[in-house]
DNA sequence: GCCGTTTTCGGCCCGACTGTTTTCAGTCG
């Protein structure tokens, strides 16, 4: 077992733990101790050999016996006798909103329901409102939740729900009891995947913001309306949720709403610590509930309330709870990339592969946009479900490619497009395209677009084969993972990230909505191994530039500064550097 | 289940909302 799999389990474990009704704080410490195992930079058999598990806070006895024994024999009697003893259905019916630990073992106690689908019957057939602390509405409100469950789904790329919050945003910004509003919760936080859309708004009368906001056009339906707070559902299944609070607490309810949870926790602690109490009406000089203006600790932004509890600002991505603490006690956060300071992308496709756009008509319109280059790298052969290119038509693009570049500098104008390619790396390791033609490129991607079904060590081999080859200057989409679609391939990242490390490979953040990989939790490290990333957009048309903006959120989320990302350096730097694998090769 | 210059026992972040109850448990973020 690896410690992200010894993770699951330990989360699993605190699942059940909470339907068998067991001590919140015993299951937090689960909790607590997979997030630790799955923020980990190093192997768990290191941390174990070297007797270091019981330096880890938050790992105590027992959690040291459990992880230690599944390290060893990869089961956990405690886990399994657990499991067997919970129906696997009653952790199904957690999902359903208004449902929890409590009422689901109640369910399981008095009715011996055990799956979603008996929880459903026997609310049609009425029972569930006889129940003491059921009733009626929550009978209603669990086929509801069912219903809405089926219908839509409850995760969703962050690209997809953006549109949505800055369109619901500006009809706030024109409304005129609306002082401050703006996004929070995941969304602001730049996770990948959202729930919902949180919103915020300051007002002297949130009624009549919220009376507005649930009148809007477009809405498919109003799950909740009081005076303060709405839930409204988008299209497409997409919540809403607004809150509106006095311009005063603005700060301070932003903050918590953009959470994360686990970060909170911390700054909540950091006020304790200090004599004070965080909650989302302001910072009070107190330690009992108060929202005594008199007490309340002047924070108009949320810089401020940072300030008092003795931290620098922390940018709303990096707020998981992920070593920003250590970063923000320690000294200002480092300026973290925009997107306006990338320059173009590096592994994007053309009509020659399975791109909408010719060559021309790219370098035209991303030089409009104002970027320096773009690479067009299509597809090699071996992908011939998207029109890969033969050597011979590589060699045709080159040509192309390097006219449309002679034109551009006739014209004067200084951006310029990048020949390349994004080979297949082929189930036997080898690459699609012989050294010779790579050996022409500016640059040269090495991405798996098949055989994904193949063990960890044969998947390690191929892709570490590639990752030493000079001529690959980085690596393509890491995982293969299609998030809400596809698992990633088993790959142990960190291995990888070691390789690139040592033969001073780049690592790409493949940009694309559904992929956005490598992931941003893995970037840190990369960092501290000195890997550069690549923030590529993968286009395949125009609008797909626009994803160097959510590659951007990604990078920021992980800390990652200008400097670490290599398509924020100007052409003559970038040209050198891609230059400079080959030459330490000895193949210049 | 973890942790400790107030503690080896008694804490563990905080408040709102909902629906069920007549003062509050459960759920949620």
């Amino acid at each position: 077992m690896n410690k992200d799999q010894v993770a699951e389990v330990l989360g699993k474990i605190a699942v059940l733990l909470e339907l068998k009704g067991e001590n919140p704080f015993k299951t937090r410490a689960y909790v607590n101790a997979a997030r630790l195992l799955e923020t980990l930079n190093e192997p768990l058999e290191k941390v174990i050999a070297e007797n270091r598990l019981p330096t880890l806070k938050g790992i105590g006895e027992a959690l040291q016996q459990k992880i230690t024994e599944l390290m060893a024999t990869g089961k956990l009697a405690y886990y399994e006798e657990l499991k067997a003893s919970t129906p696997p259905g009653l952790v199904a019916m957690l999902d359903i909103p208004g449902l929890g630990p409590k009422k689901v073992k109640m369910l399981h106690d008095e009715l011996s329901i055990s799956s979603v689908e008996q929880l459903e019957r026997a609310c049609q057939e009425g029972t569930v409102a006889d129940l003491k602390g059921f009733g009626e509405k929550t009978q209603a409100n669990i086929l509801a939740g069912i219903a809405r469950r089926r219908t839509y789904a409850s995760r969703h790329l962050l690209y997809d729900v953006l549109p949505l919050a800055e369109g619901l945003l500006d009809q706030l910004r024109q409304h005129p009891e609306v002082v401050r509003c703006g996004s929070a919760g995941s969304l602001r936080r730049s996770r990948e995947i959202v729930g919902d859309i949180d919103l915020l708004a300051s007002s002297r009368h949130p009624r009549e913001v919220i009376d507005d906001f649930t009148a809007l056009p477009g809405l498919l339906s109003v799950i909740a309306r009081g005076d303060t707070k709405a839930s409204v559902l988008l299209e497409g299944g997409v919540q809403c949720d607004l809150r509106v609070v006095s311009d005063a607490e603005f700060a301070s309810a932003l903050m918590y709403f953009t959470g994360s949870k686990e970060h909170n926790i911390v700054m909540r602690q950091r006020a304790i610590e200090r004599g004070l109490r965080l909650n989302e009406y302001g910072l009070f000089r107190s330690k009992e509930e108060t929202r005594d203006p008199s007490l309340r600790v002047p924070c108009a932004t949320e810089e401020e309330i940072f300030q008092a509890l003795g931290l620098h600002y922390v940018p709303p991505e990096m707020r998981e709870d992920l070593g920003e603490f250590e970063v923000a006690a320690a000294g200002p956060v480092p300026r973290l990339i925009e997107w306006t300071d990338l320059k173009g992308s590096l592994h994007n496709h053309s009509t020659w592969s399975d791109g909408r756009q010719t060559p021309a008509d790219i370098a035209r319109s991303m030089s409009e946009l104002g970027l320096a280059y773009w690479g067009v790298t299509d597809h090699s052969k071996a992908s011939f479900q998207a029109n890969g290119l033969t050597v011979a038509r590589l060699h045709e693009q080159i040509r192309e490619v390097r006219e449309i570049n002679d034109a551009l500098a006739r014209d004067g104008h200084e951006f310029r497009l990048l020949t390349g390619t994004e080979v297949d790396v082929l189930k036997d390791g080898s690459l699609d395209f012989p050294d010779e033609i790579l050996a022409e490129l500016d640059v040269v991607i090495a991405s798996v677009h098949q055989a994904f079904k193949a063990t960890e060590a044969e998947m390690m081999e191929r892709i570490l084969g590639v990752v030493r080859n000079p001529y690959v200057h980085i690596l393509g989409h890491l995982t293969g993972r299609l998030l809400l679609e596809r698992e990633a391939y088993l790959v142990d990242q960190r291995a990888i990230i070691d390789a690139c490390a040592e033969n001073g490979t780049w690592i790409e953040l493949n940009a694309s909505p559904s992929r956005l990989d490598m992931d941003w939790r893995l970037w840190p490290y990369a960092k501290s191994k000195g890997v550069k990333c690549v923030i590529n957009c993968d286009a395949h048309r125009f609008e797909h530039a626009g994803y160097l903006r959510l590659g951007a959120g990604m990078a920021r989320k992980a800390g990652l500064t200008r400097d670490d990302v290599v398509n924020t350096w100007p052409l003559e730097k970038l040209k050198q550097a891609l230059t400079q694998k080959r030459r330490r090769a000895g193949k210049l």
